[in-house]
DNA sequence: CGTAGAGTTGTGCCATGAGCAACGGCTCGG
DNA sequence: CCGAGCCGTTGCTCATGGCACAACTCTACG
């Protein structure tokens, strides 16, 4: 092999696992050699590659010695996508004109393990920007999203955070226990969250809670920029748009109204 | 690399592969150099392993040199999986009971492409039994299964089937395209299939429709068996118990018994 | 414009993937 | 019951396919 440049298949062996997930997929349960005859290997090549899928759970066995199907894995990632895929799309459908409106940069952020797990980034119009942050995972104590997701959250998980430690990011950081409880209080009261200085110098942003159909918070959306473009004087009404997109967004993910 | 006896990791570029689906599900959009550096390869080693993702569909791209998240394919693998687990999990709440009751192999089969495919069995207690067939492919004109899937599919499929040809396969296969058109009028009349020695010389077999929530036949369910053991007069009651299983299964699968 | 970083491609080397052989378990037929 | 055949699994060796390096292209930023 050449690192076949063209035809996709780049890596032979990792294509030969994927083949079987297909062949799993058409026929419900293969065995080992089964597969082996299908894919022209050798029965224990076979039998090393969906061992290999076996543990990462893409297949199970009925029992020991039994025939392959697929397994929860396959579930398990379809449900991170299709899910993620929703929340992304359905956003995408309004989060543009919130960054033409606000003139700055909009992201959608979930709550994944103790950060806030950046899914959606949509670009305002200027030419200073933010820098790409989709996939990226970011302190939920030093960002607006953050904040929302934290305020909304169980509050043993507010705890953990807390008892984890609350690092110094920026000259503003909000470092105390009881600050960062007071300003997750007044976000829950208000309805949205700032942050100013907090992850980065010279950078602010304001977020809401975005809800899903049984009410609770499965989102946070904001707009960000430099601080010297969004002064405290220009906070509630940026923030008042950004509730207002967020409201839209809840009743695309089929919110109807009343808040949990 | 001694083939690792125990780690479960037996082919490693197939395993760093499967890490990228999960890095993915986790993140929701990785580049090249950032999964690069999450599995500690060179960056080439990453980009050739997420081409053959890619080539599967496993993963996607939103530009030519973009980002990379999970692809429509995890949702189609889940799809078979899932669908597939929901029937095999509903139809075997109750086809246990059947085997005991008519003393026969058990199956359930769906349409796919133009055969019946096997996706689950429960043996019954003779000793006399039928070979695993899950996960099997069996020609639609020959089987009773096959018959049932054939009656209630779309004409045009009917006719591609008769005119690819009824291959014989034993010494009652039914090979004329007038006779099997009248024996699947009679299927949709009667409301179960036979086949007597078709499939294979001494192998008896009879089915009913399983319908699913919008009414649409979804799998067809048999009980088969020696033809000695099934004799003609014993076909009507065996089919008898095997409409009532099979409407059972139905109203798992959420038909609420109006029939389309 | 130049630089840095990211994505992509070509090449050669060696470590890993593949195939062979052997073993143990299971099923079926005599 | 025994033997044969088939299947799943494991150990070993070797050669080839996977990997890293280097180079190229493209894009964004100062």
């Amino acid at each position: 092999m050449s690192n076949g440049s063209g035809d996709g298949a780049a890596v032979q062996s990792v294509d030969r696992a994927l083949t079987i997930l297909k062949l799993l997929a058409r026929d419900g349960e293969l065995g080992v050699s089964e597969l082996a005859a299908s894919l022209g290997v050798h029965r224990s090549t076979a039998f090393r590659l969906v061992a290999t899928l076996e543990s990462h759970d893409l297949v199970e066995q009925d029992s020991d010695r039994g025939r392959y199907r697929l397994g929860v894995g396959v579930v398990r990632l379809a449900g991170a996508t299709s899910a993620r895929l929703d929340l992304v799309r359905e956003s995408r459908a309004v989060t543009p004109a919130l960054a033409r409106a606000v003139g700055e940069t909009v992201n959608v952020a979930v709550l994944a393990d103790r950060e806030a797990l950046y899914v959606d980034q949509v670009a305002g119009p200027s030419a200073l920007q933010l820098h790409h942050w989709v996939g990226r995972r970011i302190p939920l104590h030093a960002t607006s999203n953050g904040k929302v997701l934290l305020a909304h959250a169980p509050a043993a998980l507010c705890e953990e955070v807390i008892a984890a430690g609350l690092p110094v990011l920026a000259v503003r950081t909000v470092t105390d226990p009881g600050r960062l409880r007071a300003e997750l209080a007044e976000v829950r009261l208000r309805g949205y969250a700032t942050a100013v200085d907090e992850l980065e110098d010279g950078l602010s942003a304001v977020a809401a809670p975005v809800l899903g159909a049984d009410g609770s918070v499965i989102a946070s959306l904001s707009a960000s920029g430099p601080t010297f473009r969004m002064p405290e004087t220009a906070i509630a009404a940026v923030a008042e748009q950004i509730m207002a997109t967020a409201r839209e967004v809840s009743a695309r993910m089929g919110w109807f109204g009343s808040e949990a």
